[in-house]
DNA sequence: CTGTATCCTGTTAGATACTG
DNA sequence: CAGTATCTAACAGGATACAG
């Protein structure tokens, strides 16, 4: 659902969930949303994604300006990530996914569960 | 994105996108949204999408209850699709993907736009 | 009319090892 | 610390032909 090709179709619901639609970058998106986080942080509180794949989806969300990546020429090397402000009104829509599955498929867990 | 074990996922929010990201889901609930259907009356309104494939993605929203599949035995067989009230719960959701991809990035269509 | 069956391709994401 | 590079498996989606 990444493809970029997807983000060219005539449908908004499409080109959303093409930016949206990958495992992990809802996931992404809402860990980034309490506070910045460096890659590393990220990664703890995400133990289940590859740093591979982390770095990618990253990458995407940050080439489709949903978060905004600074990175610190220090030693060791620093890189901070956050929600940039197309990425934060993506938020309400994420709410409201956990509220429907809570609604709808019983109160398994919250949306911190991760 | 829709494969089942996501859907045993603590994640919420992953959960409802196992059910909602794939490439035609969401123009698929949208579409029932207006009224019942047919399988050759949604077939005719979503022309890019192959016909093996939309039989797949009903199946899997059926076996999600996302949707109802209606089988009348007659000769030419028919078959009525309809959103379950489960279905028209997201329908806020699809609403607000549509918005937000109009407010960040030009309003190239409406959602009608399929 | 409403699907199945079969085959095929590109993409996603995971494992592992390595780098500035 | 924050990634790259490489390889691989699984999956989603599409083309085409056929069936009840």
């Amino acid at each position: 659902m990444t493809n970029d090709t997807f983000k060219l179709d005539k449908c908004p619901m499409t080109r959303t969930m093409a930016i949206l639609g990958s495992k992990w970058k809802p996931v992404i998106i809402y860990t980034l949303s309490k506070r910045h986080l460096r890659f590393g942080q990220l990664a703890a509180q995400m133990p289940l994604i590859s740093r591979k794949v982390l770095t990618d989806q990253l990458k995407e969300l940050e080439e489709d300006n949903i978060l905004l990546r600074e990175a610190y020429n220090e030693l060791p090397p620093r890189v901070e990530y956050s929600l940039t402000a197309k990425g934060l009104a993506l938020l309400p829509i994420l709410q409201q996914m956990c509220e429907w599955n809570k609604q709808f498929e019983g109160h398994v867990g919250a949306c911190e569960a991760r």
